[in-house]
DNA sequence: TAGATTGTTAATCGATTAACAATC
DNA sequence: TAGATTGTTAATCGATTAACAATC
């Protein structure tokens, strides 16, 4: 059975949105600002009130009529609605240069993504250790993925390769693929979910808009 | 004044999906079809046909009633309304794991967009060949951006450093600011089109999507 | 209490989909 | 020509914004 909540299906438009009230509060919070209204917040971050009120109350009542919200109490609930207070095991696929910065980016720990692994196909770089893990040779991979509990695995390879690993990757139990590869995956098995960031598409829609100026 | 196409406003929904039309066109191309109907294009995409021909005809008429769109006529459109048959000039700001990662993602080069000039201000990483540019002191991209037309420039830098760089830049003249600091740049100079890489967010959004199977 | 601000309903706006006449 | 498929208008759907009663 299903409560309240869950059976209410979010619009992705409204979670694309919350890292970004997550991410605001948190500022919000380093400067010790205590309480903040929906309308001081949407000029901060240039939306409407309204939308903000909208957005929130799809997750529950937040907020306290004549005050505002709570800016802490709102920041940790925006965390457990993200899912941010669980912690992720993740598996970078693809050691290259993209691979090995995003091993790097410590920000994703703060948020519970911890890389526990590096897979690439190279034995050149097999070996190579980046931020105290060893680059593992890609046939260790399944062994290591069905033992260790892994939750995510972020695909930074070349786009040939990245539909066959994916489906291999669902079936060893994986729940979620951060995609970089340049193509979009599908799976066979369709629980898995997946999240593409297309580095070319985002520098594509730049040069569309400064074109005229260039 | 301005022309039909230029005075019509383009949602910003169907600029992003330009670049996805553009890439199964590439592919279509490499595989020699010669030609597509929204309809067979729709299967491949899983989007509407309606869809498809919606968001076309805002640039023009590229199709043929009872024969669907020629493919390379097609890809080559989209290609100039993306404006990826200009070239343009970038640089990269703040050389780290993920601005390395970045200037030796060669398929950038492919549409157009070619690494100028790398800057630091870590003195341990000045001088370093990536691709076989060397890594210069941000000393010194104030004359390099003036005097080189620079028209993009990718700011993978901290959150705290970016805000003030990101003015500067705009002062000596750049046009566009693909950025991946985890902050939303207020610039003075409202002309400079911003677009955002935010890699945090993107990864929150797939933990909301999987938090309850983990 | 009076003022402020939420939560929520209603109105508006914009984007997507359906339908079909035009035409290759 | 007949069949296919576009370009485009109209209908629908969903998301955003406005308004305001509830209430702290």
């Amino acid at each position: 059975m299903l409560s309240k909540d869950e059976e209410k299906k979010i619009s992705s438009a409204v979670i694309k949105r919350l890292p970004r009230y997550y991410r605001y509060l948190g500022e919000l919070l380093e400067n010790d600002i205590e309480r903040i209204s929906s309308k001081e917040l949407s000029v901060r971050m240039d939306v409407t009130a309204s939308q903000i009120r909208q957005d929130l109350n799809n997750f529950g009542g937040f907020g306290q009529q004549g005050y505002g919200y709570n800016v802490e109490y709102l920041y940790n609930e925006i965390s457990k609605i993200l899912g941010l207070e669980k912690t992720y095991n993740i598996i970078i696929v693809g050691a290259g240069n993209l691979g090995q910065a995003l091993a790097n980016y410590i920000d994703f720990e703060k948020s519970g993504f911890v890389v526990k692994g590096l897979f690439d196909v190279n034995p050149k770089i097999v070996g190579i250790s980046v931020r105290g893990l060893e680059i593992q040779d890609i046939d260790n991979m399944e062994m290591y993925v069905k033992n260790k509990h892994i939750d995510i695995a972020v695909l930074t390879l070349p786009k040939q390769k990245a539909p066959k690993i994916a489906n291999d990757l669902a079936e060893w139990g994986i729940k979620g693929i951060w995609n970089f590869a340049p193509t979009d995956l599908q799976l066979k098995d369709k629980s898995v979910t997946i999240e593409n960031v297309h580095l070319s598409e985002s520098l594509m829609t730049l040069s569309y808009r400064i074109k005229d100026r260039v």
